[in-house]
DNA sequence: TGAACATATGAGCAGATGCTCATGTATTGC
DNA sequence: GCAATACATGAGCATCTGCTCATATGTTCA
């Protein structure tokens, strides 16, 4: 019977961490649709507001605000209010070292 | 008018490449299902056939061919035969890194 | 060949997702 | 206050997803 007992060690742990799988998995998921991966990589570079987001994603801006709204509640991105903006940023560089990693992956694979 | 025609940098470039973020978004999804994670997770430690990865999925055998099927389609994990077993690996250990970022990343979201 | 085990695949369904349209709320300036 | 601009939100809908069930295909061994 005590051999079940044995403290968890790699992959038993891995396993047994439901919360880090399921978050792992919601920002894995928050990073796997196209706009939003487009609104995430556009703000790598610069916080931008709603309106600015909307001259590069070709979808609505009810769509960005949406978007940018599971974005938020997921902790990807901040916001902030200047005047009758929005403006929105990168909330820590995890998200940025993420989709480089991801762009960079994607380009191997077609090599 | 020439104005337009310098050379992409930075965020055109990245926005300008369809091909890299649609493979970036792709690879992202495969990882953003608990199941599909488990899994990879799982053949991060050691090679595992299908039935091995039953003892630790929740699911059906039929669920986890399918996720398999499509881990394997966007190469993600390799398979081989080996008698009546089917073993499956991951692709290369750009997934591996990836599992771990995230993992990583997850848990700090927590604290 | 036929039984047993291992894996793959197709159908079908309930729930999730991402979009647009319409409309609501903020903020600014006249 | 009122119009204009910027953003947010709810409803509704078409599509996608992930699962199970049933069944087909592969492989081994007697």
């Amino acid at each position: 019977m005590g051999d079940k007992e044995r403290p968890l060690t790699g992959l038993d742990a891995f396993l047994a961490d439901e919360d880090a799988i399921y978050g792992a998995t919601q920002i894995f998921d928050a990073l796997s649709d196209y706009t939003r991966f487009q609104i995430l990589g556009a703000l790598m570079t610069a916080e931008r507001s709603v309106t600015e987001l909307q001259e590069i994603c070709p979808v609505s801006q009810s769509a960005i605000s949406h978007q940018l709204r599971l974005l938020r509640d997921r902790g990807l991105v901040a916001q902030r209010r200047e005047g009758q903006r929005s403006i929105y940023s990168l909330a820590d560089d995890h998200v940025a070292t993420l989709i480089s990693v991801g762009l960079e992956h994607a380009g191997e694979e077609l090599s």
